[in-house]
Parts: structure tokens; sequence; C-alpha cells
DNA sequence: CGAGCGATTGAACGCTCTCAAAGTGAGTGG
DNA sequence: CCACTCACTTTGAGAGCGTTCAATCGCTCG
């Protein structure tokens, strides 16, 4: 059940005079936190609302980047390929993530869709225009993108340092840490993912993924529920073992 | 020898009359790109330049951040490590480059010279006022952000997904497109950091690192210089060795 | 029931790591 | 000027973690 009726919400956001956004339980997560509710009115103004499918692209690497979207609710994977076909997942974003954000005008990766995703769409000319009126909105965005950096660091030490135990640990306890700040419960965490998604995710293959869970199944450290839902035995346990200590 | 005498502009900028950054060199590179005059008067009121030796800590991961600091010379590290010492090298910074973004008032990572160094360094606080006051260079500040944003994006592609010669060829390549950037020659390439630093860069060992320029000089792409440069013999040959194609 | 896709398991390979030793070069002091 | 030190780099040999290739399992959907 997503967060609120993005059906409706679509309709509502045609007839320009109502704003949607006032009545987003998802605001506070995201950029438009903080803004006044005239503020409100007008970046309501040139929102759309889309619901998406799952396994859909929503745009891809070189595209020209005339968009800037937030996730209202679903998970979006933004990815990177070789020539050959060899694939780098970057993120996964949840409800309140923004994506679109360009270099030389054009996307640096491919977005798409992991579940059917609900999301609110920026034009870029306009969400630029409305940025330099709303310094506030600026801010909040600069601050977002800070938060992204760092856990592109964290990546980093992840996919450069890690051993697949250790990976794997790390990512299912930033899925659960993740789900705590929005409100949900950490345990058990809904991965929504493919192992395939994961291994791409984690610089290892499907079946390194397939044999991991198996062990930490195993070992006693996690167990495997209904409806991709992963229950993990001790907390502190996977911490540890997520850093090899 | 450093593009201005940082010695001087020190002594200056203790007279708050004085602004050395209207005759900063590197000042287009950089977050003060595009300030006008009498913004860079006050921007320079703020600022304290530093030389500071190689192999130096600026700062530690988890430090307060009380302030960022924009690199005008020499190499800088930034880097996270596991608690049993593994290293990832998150970043290789040089002129024009800034570093102290932090999220929980503290840094996620450290910072360590590589070369001499030296910077301009912003107290938080005032620099936080003075981006509320310059939209302009807040602005700025974001589009760095956002491009090095797109560059973590690669480096987890490279990280986890290319081999150990990729990695060495997108690294020489890196430089490469780095150093024309900023208006120097792009080949040979200086090379100012240790095998232990590439090593810890590119989530490899310092073996590995030194067998595979070893490989790429008996094969005839590279060419070790006198003074840490590598000339490259063909870059067209690196630049498709870089991805695997 | 059968097709098809994703997940799991098995076996063997290989890239990179680990451990070890030798080589190189800059700096120091006799 | 040379011997020595020390840190870094290079090279070698062997091992291991994760990959590759392949088969089986299990679930969903027509």
């Amino acid at each position: 059940m997503p967060p609120f009726d993005m059906g409706r919400a679509r309709e509502k956001s045609a007839q320009t005079e109502s704003h949607p956004c006032g009545a987003c339980p998802v605001r506070s997560l995201t950029v438009c936190a903080a803004l006044e509710p005239d503020e409100l009115r007008r970046l309501a103004d040139i929102l759309q609302t889309m619901r998406v499918d799952s396994s859909q692209t929503l745009f891809s690497e070189g595209d020209a980047a005339d968009a800037l979207y937030n996730v209202t609710a679903g998970t979006v994977k933004l990815y990177k390929l070789l020539p050959d076909g060899r694939r780098q997942i970057t993120g996964f974003l949840v409800t309140g993530d923004f994506l679109g954000l360009a270099v030389n005008e054009s996307y640096a990766y491919t977005a798409e869709t992991v579940t059917t995703t609900t999301l609110c769409r920026f034009p870029r000319r306009k969400m630029e225009t409305l940025l330099d009126e709303f310094p506030k909105m600026q801010r909040r965005l600069f601050s977002m993108a800070s938060n992204e950096l760092a856990a592109a660091q964290d990546q980093m030490l992840l996919l450069g340092r890690k051993t697949a135990k250790e990976k794997i640990c790390s990512f299912l306890l930033m899925l659960s840490q993740r789900a705590a700040r929005r409100g949900h419960k950490d345990n058990p965490v809904f991965v929504p993912m493919s192992r395939a998604d994961i291994a791409d995710y984690l610089g290892l293959t499907t079946e390194t993924v397939s044999r991991t869970f198996t062990q930490l199944k195993t070992s006693g450290a996690i167990s495997l529920q209904e409806g991709n839902k992963i229950l993990i035995a001790d907390m502190d346990v996977i911490y540890d073992m997520a850093e090899g200590s």
C-alpha cells in the first residue's frame, strides 16, 4: 500500500490550484521539508507525480538530464555499465531519496525501478529557477547530496576492502538502519531486490551472494522469511561481521 | 614552485584590509569562482591560508568538523579505515578541490597530505553565514559536490567491477584528464603518491599495483620517467584497457 | 502440467592476495 | 667519497577467496 494515492494526486496536480505537497506524508524526509505553504504550492505547480511499474527504466546513462526525481514510494536502482556488460549498481533509492543530479547536462547513470514506484518529477529548468528563489530548498538539496557523498565513500570502503561476508552483513545493516530512519521497524528487513542486483551492488556474483546468505543462515545469524524479508538474529553480531572485528 | 607565495598571502590575510583572493590564480577552478570583488573581500576576511608538509594529517575521521578547506597547491588524500587497519582511499584532491563536507558535525574520513600542500581554511560557522549571503557560492559548492558524486560513482564501478589492469589504466587516465582540466599537459602524468596509496585507492595490494605497472611497462603501453612521472605511449590504448574493451 | 526465471549448490579454475626475499634510491654520518 | 640505514618497490612462489561453468531446485504463471 503506497503512502498516499498517487492516482488521485496526479489528477489534482493537473488542476493547478490544488497542492498535493501540503498533504504529502514523506515531505519531511526529503527536499521539500521545511518549505512554507506558499512555497509548497509553487513547487506543486511545476511537479508531476508518476507511478511506474517494476523493472522500468526511468532514464539511461547519457540521456539529456531534463528532470530531477523524488521517490515517494518503492525502490529504484542506479547503475553504470562497462562496454562488455559488467554492471555496478551505485545505489538503491527509497522513499525520500532524490535522483537526477547531472554533470554535463546528461545523466551519469541509468535509473530503473526495482519495485512499483511512485515519484515526483521536477523539470530541470523550472526546478533551477525555484532553487534560486528558495535558498532553503537549495540548502536542503545540498545537505542531501552531502549525505549521499558520505554514503558513497562508505560504499567505496565496502567495495575496495571488505570480504563477501562483510559486504552482505553491511548491506543488511544498511537496509535495516535505513528502514529505521524512515520510521519502519528495523528487523526483519525487507529486501525487494534480486540476488543479481545485490551482487552488482556489492561487487560480487549472484552465486557468491547466494552462498553467503546460506552460510549466514546456517550459522544462525539470519533467517529468511516470507515476502523477501530477512530476520537478523542478533544485530550486534551482524554489525561486528560487517566490519570484520 | 607553488602557484603563488603562500607565506606572503598569509601575512596579507592577517591585515584585514587586503584581499589575497583577488589575485588567486586558482580561483577560477574552485568555489570562489565568479564572486564579485567585494564578495571576495568578505571571503578573504574569514579564511586563513596554510602551508602543510607532506604526510601530515589535516583532520581525522570522527573529528568535529569545524572547517572547510580548499586545496590551492599540492595533493591531499582522503581515507577511511576498518577496525583491523584495512584502508580505503576515497579520493586524491588537488588544486581547486575542496574538502571538509560533513554529515553529523563530524568528518566521515581522514584527510592527509601526500605532498607539501597549501590550503585555504574556512571556519564552518562563518562559512555557513557567508553561503547564506552568497547564493552564487552555495550553488557553486553544490555543483562541485555533484561532480564529486559523479566521480564517486565512477570509482564504485572501478572498485566493484574492474580488473587490476583496468583499474591502473583508469587511474592513469583520471590523473591525465585532471591535469589537462587544470591547464597542465596531460602526458606524461605526474604521480606523486606511493604504490601503497595507489593500492588503497584502487582496492588492490602494493604488490599487484607494482606487478601491473611492470606488465604495462613491458608491453610498451607506458614508461616510467624521472620524478614520478609516467609517460603514456598511446592514450587510446590505455583508454580501451581502462574499460576492458 | 510444463515453461521459464531466479535461486541454490557443486566442482574446478584463476586472479589477486599473502608471505618472503631481493632490489633500489635517498638521506645520513663516518 | 663511501658505507650504512631505512623506506619503498619489485619480484617470486604458493595459497585462497571469489569466480566461472554447469546442473539442480523451486516457485510462479500460463
